[in-house]
DNA sequence: ACGTTTGATGACAGTCACTGACATCGCTCG
DNA sequence: CGAGCGATGTCAGTGACTGTCATCAAACGT
């Protein structure tokens, strides 16, 4: 097992939290790696051994948001239309991240303040699409129609998200993503 | 007027071709900066006086974009729905780049193969979306739908735009925008 | 028990993107 | 013709990121 070694133990959490904090307390570009590194009692060279940039270490748990979403898709009733699996899949997505709202709303608010940041946060999210979108291919759904319900789900998500950040109405992501289905279907079917 | 000086005229120009070379020739990261300004005849630093860092040289011409599209769908008829409003403007931002639909292509296989310029033009396009986003609430259109029909607006012009690079047919960007709209809204319709 | 191997880390030098400060040069205006 | 100005050059510096080799404690085989 990782971290099990003479060190002390979970280097990579170690890092990620003190990256966290840092970025919190002085701002992203105003963190350098090295004390990043300090803070973790580790080395700059070690922080890039765990993680592949200053950026990565705030987007490594996207991983996770992806098995959920491959899984609610793949596990979702045969009757569903692609629409529906994608609409599963977000709620699924929206729990996980309901569990650590303090985390969520902390990291966001790191990313709001800087540009790379939002810049990686939206190439993690087009990568979320590209999840949904295979997806729905294992199901046997056609490839445009996949591409566009993983799109076009994807960007729902976006929106639902930040009405859930911005806090104005207290509801829980999925309430606020099953709205922005609903917005949806408005928004196309109106004509 | 800009580049009217004693200098070589067009300077911006001339790093803007420059890089795209370097960049088709050589690859993104394996070119320097210091490599463009020198086939500009000009120095590094005089290339981060007209572009902010080493990507934005290949995305200065996105302003254009946010021009046509915001002034399409102010001027959209009143009779239009949101979608329709932001159909118009996506079909008048294809026409943009069928025009130059040889230096469009070159550009997006250089971003195709380098993920920090996918980056990039993820933010750009997330940046187009807010212009349509702010174009239609100026409209009247409330903020829910103007953000949705924004973000999905945006998620299927991406789409049809893959298509249309991808060359599998030959048809007009245009076209593929549409295509791609009616397909969303049979995707969000059957069920 | 002991030598070997292994995996994570440290140490260090190097490249390159990007920035701030100041000098230069010729064009324009008075 | 001299002063100001705008675009560029020069140079030094910071920090992200990489390659390479050394180190060390734990696990492993004999």
């Amino acid at each position: 097992m990782p971290g099990m070694g003479r060190w002390q133990p979970d280097a990579r959490g170690r890092l990620a939290r003190a990256a966290l904090e840092l970025y919190v307390e002085r701002g992203f570009d105003r963190t350098s790696v090295a004390e990043i590194a300090e803070r973790a009692g580790l080395t700059e060279r070690t922080f890039f051994r765990h993680y592949a940039d200053k950026r990565e270490v705030l987007f490594a748990g996207s991983s996770a948001l992806q098995e959920v979403l491959a899984h609610a898709v793949a596990e979702a009733p045969g009757s569903a239309t692609p629409l529906d699996a994608v609409a599963v899949a977000l709620e699924g997505a929206a729990a996980v991240l309901e569990e650590r709202q303090e985390h969520a709303r902390q990291r966001q608010s790191v990313i709001d303040a800087n540009t790379e940041l939002q810049e990686r946060e939206l190439i993690k999210l087009a990568s979320l699409s590209g999840t949904l979108a295979e997806a729905l291919r294992e199901r046997g759904v056609d490839e445009a129609s996949a591409g566009l319900a993983a799109e076009v789900g994807i960007a729902v998500f976006k929106f639902a998200f930040r009405r859930w950040v911005d806090r104005t109405e207290e509801k829980e992501l999925a309430q606020f993503v099953r709205e922005a289905l609903a917005g949806l279907r408005a928004v196309t079917a109106d004509a």
